[in-house]
Parts: C-alpha cells; structure tokens; sequence
DNA sequence: CTTGGAAAGTCAACATCGCTGACATAACTT
DNA sequence: AAGTTATGTCAGCGATGTTGACTTTCCAAG
C-alpha cells in the first residue's frame, strides 16, 4: 500500500510469522467463542455436538436430517445419537413430511427453543463484547476473512443461510 | 441507528442477526481451518492433539510440560499421553532442567520440525489465500476480533506468544 | 537433615463425539 | 416390480477430553 508496483501493496501482512500469529489466534479466540456454551451445558445431559444441532435447526426450522448432516458435516450415526436424545427429552420435534413421508423435518419445542436462546444469548454476548471494542470496519474485515477461509462447500452452506436468515 | 447519538456510531453490526452471521462464520471457518492438517494426520498415529503440541513446541522450544499445560487448557493426564507418543516415536525431546531437575524442556526433533512444518506450511498456505483475497485491512480487523473474544486469560498467553515469536 | 510441597508421570475408569460396517424400514421413482 | 433414497439402529472402535488416586523426584524451608 506504502508503494507502487502492479501488485502494488504491502504484502508484510502475508509473512509465515503473521500468518502464524492468525493461525494462533484462530485457536485461542475459538476457545473463547465455545468456552460460554460448554459451561452451560456442562451438567445438563448436552454437550458441543447438541448445541449444533439446536442452533441450526433454530436457523433453519423444518430442515431434513439430510440437510442437518450436510451442514454439521457429520455421519448419520453421530447425529441421530445427538437427534435422539433431543426429540427423547423433548426439545426437537420430528415431523414426518408431507410430499416425501420419508423425511424427518426438525423444529425446536418450546423447551428447544428456550435452550437455544440461552446458550446463543451467551455466545451473542461474547460477540457483541468483541464486535463492540473492535468496532464495524473491523467486524467487516473479520468476516471477510472467515469467509475466505472456508471450504468452497461450506462457504455455499454458510451463504444459504445467510440469504434464509435474513 | 444511522443518526447522532453521543457515542454516535452506526451500530447496525451488533443486531442479532449480524452476530449470528459472525457465529457461524466462526463455526465453518474454522472447520476450514482445521481439515488441512486433519487430512494430513489421518492414516499417521496422530490427531489433532499431537498438531497443537508440536506447534506450540515449536513456537517457544525449551517450554515446560506446565506452560503447554496451560497454553493449550488441557489435563496433564490428557496431554501426558500425548507427549508419550511424540517422545516414543522421536519427534519430540524431553530435556531434564539444569536449574530444576523436576521440569522437563521440550523440543523438536529434526523429525518432528518435519512434520510441524508439513502442517503449517498446509494451514498456512490456507490462511495466506484467505488473507490475499481478503486485504491487509480486512486481516486488521479479523486480528482484532478475534483478539476481543478471547478470554482474558489466554489473551494473555497469546500476546506472550505473539512477544517472543516475533 | 528432614519435611513439605511442587512438578511430573502413571494407572484406572469414564464421557463425548467422531468414525465404519451392516442391516432394516419405508417410500419415492422408474 | 426393481432400484434408489432417506432415515433409523445396533455394535464396535478411536481420539481426546475428564476425575481421582498414587508415586517419584527434587527444590526449598525449617
């Protein structure tokens, strides 16, 4: 940015030892972004892999097994464990859909919904924390990168969303 | 929100939407993050426990079981059988301190550089096309969030990291 | 020199959450 | 009727985290 060739910036931000330093602060911020769910969770019969589930079936109510699986990136097997306890206690609901009898569409129950707001409350509100001492243009320039960090698939996946959540 | 209030600045990126966005941009990141040195120690003896150990072995070599204990918030139980395996099989050296018998000084052997330069080079080369396609400012701004969410405590440890690294 | 405590290592047991393989059921599609 | 798809389930395994109890080593303080 400083001078002028063709490909004319700085590229100091590219050097292995800024780039090791994103690297290590992917791994300590991600355990800072979990750190407040896991706490909540610890004690109930939940762990990380139900608070998922429960997230993106809040995001995106009426959603397949199929679609969940796709998203989680997950075997069948690991979420139907997850699934099974939710809808066995009462917090997912597993309607049997109407054109295709064979899939299963997810919704949150009243008690669903109750635990995912307060564990999204607590991760909002470490995000808020952080959006907030860093400011917009940051938050912009964070998201950026995230999104170019992501496989193509999952970038997909992540777009979807966005677009539905709205 | 686009008006004048004292601390006056547009606050649209902290509704709830936009941190739910942030949420789960960090969820697919950082699978993206993860699954070039995850493919890579499939099939090896080792996971992703053995990638933490050796990166920050090799980011402070001569650190002690204790401060990797507290760098990486394991059980020492956790990351004994870890360090074993790493030991046995001659990646990593564990040296017996000369002020302090009891500790012991952890290094690298030109093996296991090996391999924590095999996996660096794969996860850097990932962060070095995010980082290009998002911009020095953009990577400005994901260095400070993600700094934000840290808890305070491992704040810490990573700026100690970013300090002698440097 | 003895004792207390810190650092490290080890053993046993367990939980969570990934995985594979195999198989069953139901229902859509051709 | 046959093939494919979506889902569910059982059994077993592996990696990685946990607690609890215990030992060994060794520095440091009395």
């Amino acid at each position: 940015m400083a001078d002028q060739t063709p490909s004319g910036e700085n590229l100091l931000f590219l050097t292995d030892e800024q780039l090791r330093k994103g690297i290590e602060a992917m791994f300590f911020a991600y355990r800072g972004f979990t750190a407040d769910p896991d706490r909540i969770l610890e004690g109930m019969d939940y762990g990380r892999a139900h608070h998922r589930a429960v997230h993106f079936i809040h995001r995106s109510p009426g959603t397949t097994v199929s679609n969940l699986l796709t998203i989680l990136g997950v075997t069948k097997q690991s979420l139907n464990r997850v699934l099974r306890t939710l809808i066995e206690e009462g917090l997912v609901e597993a309607r049997v859909g109407r054109r295709d009898k064979r899939e299963r569409h997810l919704h949150l129950t009243t008690k669903g919904q109750e635990l995912e707001r307060v564990l999204s409350d607590a991760q909002r509100a470490r995000m808020r924390a952080a959006y907030r001492a860093a400011g917009p243009q940051a938050v912009a320039g964070f998201r950026q990168v995230l999104e170019a960090m992501m496989d193509p698939e999952l970038r997909r996946q992540y777009q979807g969303l966005k677009e539905s959540g709205a």
